[in-house]
DNA sequence: GTATGCGTAACAATAAAAGTTACGCTTTAG
DNA sequence: CTAAAGCGTAACTTTTATTGTTACGCATAC
Protein backbone atom coordinates (compact mmCIF):
# COMPACT_ATOMS: atom_id res chain seq x y z
CA UNK A 1 0.00 0.00 0.00
CA UNK A 2 0.43 3.63 0.06
CA UNK A 3 2.11 4.62 3.37
CA UNK A 4 -0.13 6.99 5.18
CA UNK A 5 1.29 10.38 5.64
CA UNK A 6 -1.92 12.30 6.71
CA UNK A 7 -0.65 13.09 9.70
CA UNK A 8 2.68 14.01 8.60
CA UNK A 9 0.94 16.69 6.12
CA UNK A 10 -1.86 17.56 8.73
CA UNK A 11 1.15 18.68 10.76
CA UNK A 12 2.75 19.91 8.29
CA UNK A 13 -0.13 22.18 7.32
CA UNK A 14 -1.24 23.22 10.90
CA UNK A 15 1.79 24.74 11.59
CA UNK A 16 1.87 26.43 8.83
CA UNK A 17 -1.48 27.89 9.80
CA UNK A 18 -0.30 28.65 12.77
CA UNK A 19 2.51 30.04 11.81
CA UNK A 20 0.85 32.82 8.95
CA UNK A 21 -2.30 33.21 11.02
CA UNK A 22 -4.86 33.62 8.52
CA UNK A 23 -6.96 32.04 6.22
CA UNK A 24 -6.27 29.09 3.73
CA UNK A 25 -7.94 27.62 0.73
CA UNK A 26 -8.42 24.17 0.32
CA UNK A 27 -6.19 25.43 -3.41
CA UNK A 28 -3.25 27.05 -1.23
CA UNK A 29 -2.88 23.87 1.25
CA UNK A 30 -3.44 21.61 -2.04
CA UNK A 31 -0.22 23.32 -3.01
CA UNK A 32 1.86 23.30 0.33
CA UNK A 33 1.28 19.43 0.13
CA UNK A 34 1.57 19.01 -3.34
CA UNK A 35 -1.34 17.77 -4.09
CA UNK A 36 -4.77 18.89 -5.08
CA UNK A 37 -7.81 20.33 -3.13
CA UNK A 38 -10.53 17.51 -2.82
CA UNK A 39 -7.73 15.70 -1.06
CA UNK A 40 -7.02 18.80 1.63
CA UNK A 41 -10.85 18.74 2.01
CA UNK A 42 -11.25 15.12 2.74
CA UNK A 43 -8.35 15.19 5.38
CA UNK A 44 -9.77 18.48 6.45
CA UNK A 45 -12.78 17.58 7.37
CA UNK A 46 -11.46 15.01 9.85
CA UNK A 47 -10.13 17.66 12.17
CA UNK A 48 -12.62 19.83 11.76
CA UNK A 49 -15.31 17.48 13.16
CA UNK A 50 -12.33 18.06 16.50
CA UNK A 51 -12.51 21.46 16.54
CA UNK A 52 -9.23 21.81 15.51
CA UNK A 53 -10.19 23.89 12.52
CA UNK A 54 -12.96 25.40 11.15
CA UNK A 55 -14.50 25.84 7.52
CA UNK A 56 -16.09 28.94 5.44
CA UNK A 57 -17.40 28.41 2.18
CA UNK A 58 -17.86 31.18 -0.32
CA UNK A 59 -16.11 33.55 -1.80
CA UNK A 60 -13.41 34.57 0.72
CA UNK A 61 -13.93 31.36 2.65
CA UNK A 62 -11.53 28.76 3.64
CA UNK A 63 -10.30 27.27 6.39
CA UNK A 64 -9.29 28.58 9.94
CA UNK A 65 -6.96 27.36 12.94
CA UNK A 66 -9.13 26.92 15.83
CA UNK A 67 -6.97 26.04 18.33
CA UNK A 68 -3.36 27.90 19.06
CA UNK A 69 0.07 25.65 17.77
CA UNK A 70 1.01 25.36 21.87
CA UNK A 71 -2.56 23.82 22.59
CA UNK A 72 -2.05 21.02 20.17
CA UNK A 73 0.19 17.92 20.41
CA UNK A 74 0.83 15.35 18.11
CA UNK A 75 -1.31 13.17 19.66
CA UNK A 76 -4.54 14.99 19.36
CA UNK A 77 -4.53 15.25 15.36
CA UNK A 78 -3.44 11.37 15.59
CA UNK A 79 -6.66 11.41 17.50
CA UNK A 80 -8.65 13.37 15.24
CA UNK A 81 -7.66 11.94 11.95
CA UNK A 82 -7.94 7.97 13.01
CA UNK A 83 -11.00 6.91 15.29
CA UNK A 84 -8.75 3.25 15.31
CA UNK A 85 -5.29 1.94 16.31
CA UNK A 86 -2.16 3.24 15.18
CA UNK A 87 -0.48 0.16 15.32
CA UNK A 88 -2.52 -2.75 14.26
CA UNK A 89 -0.33 -6.18 15.17
CA UNK A 90 -0.61 -7.85 11.68
CA UNK A 91 -2.37 -11.03 13.50
CA UNK A 92 -2.74 -14.47 11.70
CA UNK A 93 -6.56 -15.45 11.16
CA UNK A 94 -6.36 -18.90 9.40
CA UNK A 95 -7.20 -21.68 11.93
CA UNK A 96 -8.99 -19.28 14.66
CA UNK A 97 -9.31 -22.16 16.49
CA UNK A 98 -5.88 -23.81 16.53
CA UNK A 99 -4.86 -22.82 19.78
CA UNK A 100 -1.07 -22.03 18.65
CA UNK A 101 -2.25 -19.61 15.93
CA UNK A 102 -4.13 -17.84 19.05
CA UNK A 103 -1.28 -17.99 21.33
CA UNK A 104 1.21 -16.52 18.50
CA UNK A 105 -1.47 -13.86 17.91
CA UNK A 106 -2.01 -12.74 21.57
CA UNK A 107 1.47 -12.47 22.14
CA UNK A 108 1.98 -10.64 19.26
CA UNK A 109 -0.96 -7.95 20.11
CA UNK A 110 0.66 -7.69 23.95
CA UNK A 111 4.29 -6.26 22.01
CA UNK A 112 2.39 -4.20 19.54
CA UNK A 113 -0.19 -3.03 22.08
CA UNK A 114 2.75 -1.65 24.55
CA UNK A 115 5.03 -0.05 21.43
CA UNK A 116 1.95 1.81 20.34
CA UNK A 117 1.49 2.80 24.19
CA UNK A 118 4.91 4.30 24.10
CA UNK A 119 4.12 5.66 20.24
CA UNK A 120 1.19 8.14 22.05
CA UNK A 121 3.41 9.07 24.90
CA UNK A 122 6.05 10.00 22.26
CA UNK A 123 2.90 11.65 20.73
CA UNK A 124 1.35 13.47 23.52
CA UNK A 125 4.97 14.67 24.40
CA UNK A 126 5.23 16.61 20.90
CA UNK A 127 3.46 20.06 20.94
CA UNK A 128 2.68 21.75 17.89
CA UNK A 129 4.66 25.30 18.68
CA UNK A 130 7.67 23.31 19.53
CA UNK A 131 8.09 21.58 15.92
CA UNK A 132 7.40 25.02 14.60
CA UNK A 133 10.40 26.64 16.95
CA UNK A 134 12.52 23.28 15.27
CA UNK A 135 11.23 24.59 12.06
CA UNK A 136 11.98 28.39 12.23
CA UNK A 137 15.53 27.73 14.09
CA UNK A 138 16.42 25.60 11.46
CA UNK A 139 15.27 28.05 8.67
CA UNK A 140 17.24 30.57 10.47
CA UNK A 141 20.47 28.41 9.99
CA UNK A 142 19.51 28.13 6.55
CA UNK A 143 19.46 31.71 5.98
CA UNK A 144 22.24 32.53 7.83
CA UNK A 145 24.70 30.06 5.48
CA UNK A 146 23.37 31.65 2.78
CA UNK A 147 23.80 35.17 3.21
CA UNK A 148 27.81 33.74 5.01
CA UNK A 149 28.52 33.22 1.26
CA UNK A 150 28.24 37.13 0.86
CA UNK A 151 29.57 37.83 4.06
CA UNK A 152 33.03 35.96 3.41
CA UNK B 1 -2.73 -2.56 1.83
CA UNK B 2 -3.38 -6.21 2.75
CA UNK B 3 -2.40 -6.73 6.66
CA UNK B 4 1.37 -7.87 6.80
CA UNK B 5 0.62 -11.30 8.50
CA UNK B 6 3.96 -13.01 7.66
CA UNK B 7 5.60 -12.65 11.24
CA UNK B 8 2.29 -14.05 12.68
CA UNK B 9 2.20 -17.39 10.30
CA UNK B 10 5.38 -18.29 11.02
CA UNK B 11 5.66 -18.15 14.86
CA UNK B 12 2.51 -20.38 14.32
CA UNK B 13 4.33 -22.55 11.75
CA UNK B 14 7.60 -22.93 13.91
CA UNK B 15 5.76 -23.37 16.97
CA UNK B 16 3.91 -26.71 15.27
CA UNK B 17 6.95 -27.75 13.55
CA UNK B 18 9.08 -27.50 17.01
CA UNK B 19 6.23 -29.28 18.68
CA UNK B 20 5.72 -32.15 16.10
CA UNK B 21 9.46 -32.19 15.80
CA UNK B 22 9.21 -33.95 12.23
CA UNK B 23 10.06 -32.82 8.48
CA UNK B 24 6.85 -30.92 6.91
CA UNK B 25 6.21 -30.33 3.45
CA UNK B 26 5.05 -27.25 1.99
CA UNK B 27 1.74 -28.43 1.04
CA UNK B 28 0.86 -29.61 5.13
CA UNK B 29 2.37 -25.82 6.03
CA UNK B 30 -0.41 -24.22 3.50
CA UNK B 31 -2.96 -26.56 4.94
CA UNK B 32 -2.13 -24.77 8.29
CA UNK B 33 -2.11 -21.17 7.02
CA UNK B 34 -4.59 -21.99 4.71
CA UNK B 35 -2.89 -20.97 2.23
CA UNK B 36 -0.89 -22.95 -0.98
CA UNK B 37 2.53 -23.96 -1.27
CA UNK B 38 4.21 -21.19 -2.99
CA UNK B 39 3.44 -18.48 -0.15
CA UNK B 40 4.86 -20.74 2.27
CA UNK B 41 8.03 -21.34 0.38
CA UNK B 42 8.21 -17.65 -0.41
CA UNK B 43 8.06 -16.87 3.05
CA UNK B 44 9.99 -19.74 4.30
CA UNK B 45 13.10 -18.82 1.88
CA UNK B 46 13.41 -15.64 3.65
CA UNK B 47 14.18 -18.26 7.36
CA UNK B 48 16.03 -20.65 5.37
CA UNK B 49 18.56 -17.82 4.10
CA UNK B 50 19.10 -17.25 7.78
CA UNK B 51 19.43 -20.73 9.11
CA UNK B 52 15.90 -21.12 11.06
CA UNK B 53 14.70 -24.04 8.94
CA UNK B 54 16.52 -26.23 6.49
CA UNK B 55 15.23 -27.84 2.82
CA UNK B 56 15.32 -30.40 1.03
CA UNK B 57 13.53 -31.38 -2.40
CA UNK B 58 13.02 -34.35 -3.89
CA UNK B 59 10.99 -37.36 -2.51
CA UNK B 60 11.02 -37.15 0.80
CA UNK B 61 11.80 -33.68 1.44
CA UNK B 62 10.59 -30.64 3.13
CA UNK B 63 11.35 -28.30 5.97
CA UNK B 64 12.94 -29.29 9.31
CA UNK B 65 13.35 -26.62 11.76
CA UNK B 66 17.31 -26.41 12.58
CA UNK B 67 17.32 -24.19 16.06
CA UNK B 68 14.94 -25.09 19.49
CA UNK B 69 11.87 -23.47 20.32
CA UNK B 70 14.06 -22.41 23.02
CA UNK B 71 16.64 -20.80 20.93
CA UNK B 72 14.38 -18.61 18.95
CA UNK B 73 12.89 -15.18 20.25
CA UNK B 74 9.95 -13.11 18.19
CA UNK B 75 12.66 -10.97 17.60
CA UNK B 76 15.09 -13.51 15.36
CA UNK B 77 12.18 -14.19 13.10
CA UNK B 78 11.26 -10.84 12.59
CA UNK B 79 14.67 -9.96 11.77
CA UNK B 80 14.90 -12.39 9.77
CA UNK B 81 11.87 -12.28 7.37
CA UNK B 82 11.99 -8.13 7.44
CA UNK B 83 15.54 -6.61 6.56
CA UNK B 84 14.46 -2.76 6.99
CA UNK B 85 12.17 -1.08 9.53
CA UNK B 86 9.42 -2.51 11.33
CA UNK B 87 7.62 0.45 11.91
CA UNK B 88 8.02 2.95 9.07
CA UNK B 89 6.88 6.43 10.12
CA UNK B 90 4.90 7.81 7.32
CA UNK B 91 6.27 10.93 6.45
CA UNK B 92 5.50 13.27 4.16
CA UNK B 93 7.42 13.81 0.92
CA UNK B 94 5.51 16.99 -0.57
CA UNK B 95 8.11 20.11 -0.62
CA UNK B 96 11.49 18.58 0.85
CA UNK B 97 13.51 21.79 1.17
CA UNK B 98 10.66 23.10 3.13
CA UNK B 99 11.65 23.62 6.83
CA UNK B 100 8.41 23.23 8.60
CA UNK B 101 7.37 19.84 6.43
CA UNK B 102 11.14 19.09 7.92
CA UNK B 103 10.78 19.49 11.35
CA UNK B 104 7.38 17.45 11.58
CA UNK B 105 8.53 14.61 9.94
CA UNK B 106 11.89 14.59 12.19
CA UNK B 107 9.48 14.77 15.30
CA UNK B 108 7.36 11.71 13.72
CA UNK B 109 10.18 9.69 13.14
CA UNK B 110 11.90 10.65 16.50
CA UNK B 111 8.29 8.69 17.93
CA UNK B 112 8.29 6.03 15.51
CA UNK B 113 11.93 4.91 16.42
CA UNK B 114 10.98 4.75 19.98
CA UNK B 115 8.11 3.31 19.79
CA UNK B 116 9.98 0.90 17.68
CA UNK B 117 12.71 0.34 20.11
CA UNK B 118 10.11 -0.71 22.78
CA UNK B 119 8.40 -3.59 20.01
CA UNK B 120 12.02 -5.04 19.58
CA UNK B 121 12.27 -5.04 23.03
CA UNK B 122 9.02 -7.05 23.56
CA UNK B 123 9.93 -9.23 20.50
CA UNK B 124 13.37 -9.65 22.07
CA UNK B 125 11.75 -11.23 25.25
CA UNK B 126 9.51 -13.65 22.97
CA UNK B 127 10.63 -16.95 23.18
CA UNK B 128 8.82 -19.59 20.88
CA UNK B 129 9.28 -21.49 23.03
CA UNK B 130 7.41 -20.10 25.99
CA UNK B 131 4.38 -19.10 23.28
CA UNK B 132 4.40 -22.98 22.57
CA UNK B 133 3.91 -23.57 26.67
CA UNK B 134 0.84 -21.30 26.38
CA UNK B 135 -0.78 -22.80 23.24
CA UNK B 136 -0.28 -26.48 24.99
CA UNK B 137 -2.00 -24.97 28.29
CA UNK B 138 -4.54 -23.34 26.39
CA UNK B 139 -5.19 -26.39 24.33
CA UNK B 140 -5.52 -28.51 27.99
CA UNK B 141 -8.03 -26.50 29.20
CA UNK B 142 -10.18 -26.63 26.58
CA UNK B 143 -9.94 -30.54 26.25
CA UNK B 144 -10.93 -30.21 30.15
CA UNK B 145 -13.84 -28.35 29.36
CA UNK B 146 -14.65 -30.73 26.65
CA UNK B 147 -14.15 -33.93 28.71
CA UNK B 148 -16.11 -32.13 31.31
CA UNK B 149 -19.44 -32.24 29.80
CA UNK B 150 -19.19 -36.08 30.05
CA UNK B 151 -18.07 -36.33 33.91
CA UNK B 152 -20.72 -34.25 34.70
C1' DG C 1 -25.72 36.66 -10.73
C1' DT C 2 -21.31 35.26 -11.07
C1' DA C 3 -16.91 33.90 -9.31
C1' DT C 4 -14.98 31.69 -5.30
C1' DG C 5 -14.77 27.94 -2.19
C1' DC C 6 -16.36 24.00 0.68
C1' DG C 7 -18.71 19.10 0.57
C1' DT C 8 -19.11 14.71 -1.58
C1' DA C 9 -19.78 11.11 -4.71
C1' DA C 10 -17.65 8.28 -8.00
C1' DC C 11 -14.16 6.74 -10.08
C1' DA C 12 -8.84 5.63 -11.60
C1' DA C 13 -4.01 5.13 -9.99
C1' DT C 14 -0.74 3.23 -6.81
C1' DA C 15 1.63 0.10 -3.72
C1' DA C 16 2.51 -4.07 -0.95
C1' DA C 17 1.10 -8.60 0.44
C1' DA C 18 -1.11 -12.58 -0.79
C1' DG C 19 -2.98 -15.88 -4.02
C1' DT C 20 -2.32 -18.62 -8.31
C1' DT C 21 -0.44 -20.94 -12.38
C1' DA C 22 3.31 -22.83 -14.64
C1' DC C 23 7.61 -24.82 -15.24
C1' DG C 24 12.45 -26.26 -14.08
C1' DC C 25 15.49 -28.90 -11.15
C1' DT C 26 16.56 -32.52 -7.63
C1' DT C 27 15.87 -36.69 -5.13
C1' DT C 28 13.96 -41.08 -4.00
C1' DA C 29 11.12 -45.28 -5.16
C1' DG C 30 10.41 -48.97 -8.12
C1' DC D 1 15.64 -45.23 -16.13
C1' DT D 2 11.30 -43.36 -15.34
C1' DA D 3 7.79 -41.45 -12.57
C1' DA D 4 6.33 -39.11 -8.55
C1' DA D 5 7.22 -35.92 -4.82
C1' DG D 6 9.20 -31.50 -3.41
C1' DC D 7 11.61 -27.28 -3.51
C1' DG D 8 12.75 -22.76 -6.31
C1' DT D 9 11.09 -19.06 -9.09
C1' DA D 10 9.05 -16.30 -12.48
C1' DA D 11 5.00 -14.15 -13.92
C1' DC D 12 0.89 -13.08 -13.40
C1' DT D 13 -3.91 -11.77 -10.73
C1' DT D 14 -6.33 -10.41 -6.53
C1' DT D 15 -6.97 -7.68 -2.53
C1' DT D 16 -7.09 -3.61 0.38
C1' DA D 17 -6.12 1.05 1.76
C1' DT D 18 -4.46 5.55 0.54
C1' DT D 19 -4.07 8.89 -2.79
C1' DG D 20 -5.23 11.30 -7.01
C1' DT D 21 -8.84 13.15 -10.15
C1' DT D 22 -13.16 14.66 -12.23
C1' DA D 23 -17.59 16.32 -11.65
C1' DC D 24 -21.24 18.53 -9.55
C1' DG D 25 -24.13 20.60 -5.74
C1' DC D 26 -24.52 24.27 -2.42
C1' DA D 27 -23.22 28.57 0.04
C1' DT D 28 -21.30 33.17 0.26
C1' DA D 29 -19.50 37.52 -0.95
C1' DC D 30 -18.91 41.19 -4.33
Amino acid sequence: MKRDSRLARMIHVLIHMGLLGGRETSETIAKMLNTNPVVVRRTMAALKRKGVVGSEGGRGGGWVLLRSLDDLTVLDIQKALDEGEVLSAGVSDDHPACPVERAANAALVQAFDKAESTLLDEFAKLRLSIIAEHALSADRQLTRHQDGRNDG
